[in-house]
This record gives C-alpha cells, sequence and structure tokens, in this order.
DNA sequence: CATTAACCGAGACGGTACGTCCTGTCTTAAC
DNA sequence: GTTAAGACAGGACGTACCGTCTCGGTTAATG
C-alpha cells in the first residue's frame, strides 16, 4: 500500500527554515527543534527525511543555491562563485565542514558537493591555462584562497579578489 | 591576601586532555565536562580560566605545538608546517574556525592565532618571489589550497603537496 | 451506496491482539499502534470503531471473557469469578479502573460493566445470607477483597479465598 | 569530596507539585516534565531522585500523609482512613496501584506502603473482633470494600461507610 | 607558625537540545 | 466507504551537556 505522500509544503518550509536560522543565528547555533518550529512543522517530520542538522543543510544547499555551470570564462566564474559564497551561504558550508570532520558518512556526501564545484572550475581553467599546470592544485589554491578568507575573515571575497585571482593565473601561463 | 595559587599540574591535564578528546573523538564531540573528566579536575576549574571548549583547545595549540619561524626556505616552512597540520591539529583548527564563524570575539583571539602564520609564511615568501607578486594573495593561496584540504580531505597534506606548491610558486617568479 | 462493510476479521484481531500484547507487557505498557501493527491492521481502523484504548479492551473483555451468571450457589460464583480473575483479566481490569480516573465518561462505561459483575453476586448473596444483611455492603467486602488482592498480590486470588469468604459470610447469618 | 547537597526547597516543591498537580488534573494525565515545572525546577533534577512519576507520588504520599496508627477504636480509624482516602489521594493510590501491574520493582516498594495500613488495621481488628475471626481476610474485605468504591466510584468513602463496616463486622462476633 | 583567601575535587542546581516513541488526524491507492 | 499504509503536528520520554552554585578540604604567602 501507498500511505499518505509526503507534504513537499513542510520540505520547502524546513529548507528554507534552516538558511534563514543559519543567517539569523549562525550555523553552530541552530538546532533541529529550532528548525522544526521556525518551519511550523513536527520534529519528528525532520527527523523522518534527514538524519542530521547538516543534511537539513546540505540539502537546503541545493535546493536553493543554483552554481556556476564552468561555461563562463574565468573572472565570470570567479565573479559568480565570490558572489554566491558571501552572504549566508559562507558560514552554511564553514559549518558543514566542521560537522563533517567527525562524521565520516556526511563527509563524503560533503565532499560529493564540494566536487561538483571543483570539475566547474576544472572545466574553467583547462580552457584557460597552458596545458603544463597542475590543474587539480590550481583549483586547491583558487578555492582555497576563497575558503580561506570566508573561514578567517582577514579580508573579503569579492570582485576584486576575481581581478587578482584571474591576474595570478595568468603570470602562470606566461 | 594571595590565596593558593594555580594549580600547573591541572592545567597542563586539562590542555592535554583536551587534544586528546579531539583526537579520539573529534573536535565537534569533546565537551568541556569530559576534559575535566579525562583530566581528573573539578568542571569548575576548566570555566576559571577558560570561557568555552574553543579558548581552551586554542591554549593547548599553543602550548604544545611549535610552528615554524619562518627563517627556512619554502619548501622546508611548507613541510614542516603541513607536517604539523596534518594529525590531530588539522581536525582542532578546523573545529576551532567552525566555533570562530558564531563567536565573533573568539573569532578576534582566531584570527590573531592564524596571522602570525601568515606573517611567517610572508616572511619565506618575500625572500623566494620575485618582487611583483601579490604577496598577500600567494598567502592566501597556499595556505588555503592547505586548509581546503584539510577540510574536504579530497586530498592529503602532505610532502608532495608541499613540493607541488613549490614548483607552482617558482612559475610566478619565472 | 453502502460501500464496503466493516472487515469482522480486523475487528476480532484487534481485540485478540489487545489482550494478548496485555498479557505480554502490561496494560500500560500497550499502545494503540502496537495494537493496530499487531492485529495487522491499519491505526485508523481502530480509531474509527473505538476512541481509546481503555474502550478497546472492554471490548475485548466482554467477547472473550463470559461472567458467571449469579445462578450457581456463592462457593461456586466465586470459584468460578476468581478463576476469571487471575491471568491477565486482573491485570486489565485494574489498568482501565486506573483509566477510568481520569475520563469520566469512559468511567460511566466501566461502571456499567461493574454492575453487571455486582448485580450477579447480589442475586447470589441474597439468596445465602439472612434478610437483615446489608448485601450492597456485602457485595463490596466480597469483590473488594478480590481487587485488593489482584492489585496488591499480597495473596492470591484462588480456591482458598472462595472457602474463606464462603465461610465468613456464613458467620454472618449464625 | 562532597559537592553541593542536595536542595531540600526542591525536593519538598517537587512533592508538593506532584500532589497538587494530581489532584487538578488527575493521576493519569500527570507527567514528570509537568512537574519540574510546576516546582520550578530543571527536570534532570526529578530524574536524579526518582526513577518514574510512580517514585515521586509514593514519596509525596508518606512525606505530607500521616497514616493512623492503629492505637484508636475501629469506628474512629475507618473515619479517620477513609478521610484520608477521599479526596485527591484516592485517585493517587489508584494510579499508583496501576503502574505497580507493569513494574514489579515498584509493585515491591507499594506492597510495602500498603502493608504498613494493613498492619494498622489488623491490631484494630484484632482488640475488636472474636478470636476465632479470619483476621487477614477481615482486613482484605475492609479495606478492599474502601479500594473498590475508590475505584469503581458507585458509592462514597465516606462516615456511612465506616458505621456500615463497623456494624458489619460487630455481626461476626455476636 | 597561625591566619586566610583563593584554589581544588565533587557534584547538585535550573535549563535546553537531543533522538525516540506514541497520539490523534489526515491523505493516499486499493478493494 | 472501509481498508492498510504511512506522513502529519504535537508533546512526553529519558539522557547528555551547559554554565552556575555550593560544599569540604588543600595550599602557600602574610602577618
Amino acid at each position: 500500500m501507498v500511505g499518505r505522500p509526503r507534504s513537499e509544503t513542510s520540505r520547502r518550509a524546513i529548507l528554507r527554515a534552516a538558511l534563514d536560522l543559519c543567517e539569523r543565528d549562525g550555523y553552530q547555533n541552530v538546532t533541529l527543534k529550532g528548525i522544526a518550529q521556525a518551519a511550523g512543522t513536527g520534529r519528528q517530520t525532520v527527523y523522518r527525511w534527514w538524519r542530521t542538522k547538516a543534511e537539513v543543510m546540505i540539502e537546503a544547499l541545493t535546493a536553493f543555491v543554483e552554481a556556476p555551470t564552468g561555461s563562463e570564462d574565468l573572472r565570470t566564474f570567479l565573479l559568480e562563485t565570490f558572489r554566491l559564497s558571501g552572504g549566508a551561504v559562507g558560514g552554511v558550508i564553514v559549518g558543514l565542514m566542521a560537522d563533517a570532520q567527525s562524521d565520516e558518512a556526511f563527509a563524503v556526501r560533503m565532499r560529493g558537493f564540494i566536487d561538483s564545484r571543483r570539475r566547474a572550475l576544472h572545466a574553467v581553467l583547462a580552457r584557460t591555462l597552458s596545458a603544463d599546470v597542475d590543474l587539480e592544485l590550481a583549483v586547491d589554491m583558487v578555492f582555497g584562497a576563497m575558503w580561506y578568507r570566508l573561514m578567517n575573515r582577514h579580508a573579503p571575497v569579492d570582485e576584486s579578489l576575481a581581478d587578482d585571482v584571474t591576474a595570478m593565473l595568468a603570470r602562470l601561463s606566461s
């Protein structure tokens, strides 16, 4: 038999509440209880479909945030990427990373999320850099710089970073 | 009057227990209660000297981990740095970063910790790269790559990363 | 149109499961969810026909347990009654009584159940005791002794109780 | 070492709240959560000292309700006993009995509580009835009648019951 | 060398989130 | 229109940790 179908309304309310609370209180201070409450849903409804706060958040990110595809030129790609990672998203993904440290099952899931972004940047760099550059490392350094600034906040992740990184990479192919 | 002096034994037992538990259970799963218990100390003794788990951890890191000074050549510096950040320390600093996201007071403290490492790398790169390279961005990209791998673990932070980064930077000055 | 008729199979399965679970886990630990599951029936099917666990139980009792009629002599009546009230039934009716304490609607229903037994004993005692004995009180004391032992279990509800009560009542008419 | 001593204030507030809520909502509808809340105490403080709602209630009864001693004459003893068992106490002890059905450990504890009352009545009856009456059974029938009425509420537990029981017992010794 | 004040361990305090279970209702497709 | 299935909002369960507090007991510099 079939049973009552899953409520799409509740699902979206939960994902939306997750991001909203994250923006308001910071990832660490968001609780599943709080998400359920804010979404006007029962706590069990959250637990039925997600195991942890991190699972909710990662689905919320994929649901509400569309990533660059890798078909743009380098500077455009970086601009788009950096714009997205500012705001709430940056805080969320840093928190997710922290949770992934102590939950290997989730770390794998997280890696999948990250890899799709890596592949996109990889595609862009493959078209941009000369053939003898270590593309994997280049990806690590570009995204690394972004993450590093997102976390430590010693400098902004903005247009000028996109320019500077583009310029730096240009030197590699000269 | 002066009263009983602080017990150095307890202090060291707490810092030691903090790192040990972190290695065993992961930063997220360590509790102040657990640290006090493992250190054979009262809970209040921890709270008397530190405000949060993060404060304990960051002091534990500075107490037990001596960092490269920046007087070495680039490859040696990176080797030493990457060796340190592997093992337990990597997990700890990622956890600390996560906590810093939602505690600005602690974020400032954390930034101080990070900046000392940045200055050291900056000094090394200043001696290594040609004068027209954006050193700050270079620091971001090198440490960024390290952090990015520490968090996402799609690739190790090891000797070969040190080699590859050294080679990549060499291209910038050619 | 009339639609699908009520499933007698489900009804009996539910009542049977109710008593079985009661015997296995004790009245307090039985849940409507558990009953439905054990009966292989949907949960709504239970709620459609009964309001509460107590309603199910009381119907299960009346469906599967046939009581003495009051046409026997005193000792036989007591023997039969006490035999019935041992086993699972005792536990069930004590649980029902407890539920009745906080649900007056159900308490009324329960009283009807109890009263039928009271009338039967009353009939027997009317034939047995001399005319000037307070029969209502006598019923209270006889059934009371039984209930008291069922609940507190300081002594069994068995043949020797039937004998002793019979003897005690005999003294009242001497 | 010693640690902070138990708070007598909290203990009394919890026991008091337990009885009050019982009187207001009925034993079945009282929750440990509700007791803690009403007592202005943390939930863990209840769990620290009692395993279940039943344990709290039975201690509340012994703390706030002083029982007849058995030194009175029969009618006085019964009056006192029945007066006590009216009101909230009756509902409480019926609920306790129900819980005891599915928790043997607690049933033992409950039996101890009941036995002290039985011994008192036994002492009274020993002075009142002629020597050849089965005292244990007499206790069962007297307390049984009381319990039976408390639970089923087909008749009150009051002064007239005390009179009637006294009269009934008098016939046994004639 | 006694006083004394800050330290220490232990552990209870009021709170809050956890993850689980059950309640009573609702919504499907199947019969 | 009843059925089995199962999701829904809600709320209590018992546990764990938080950060605070209150104990008795322990140091060492001060007076």
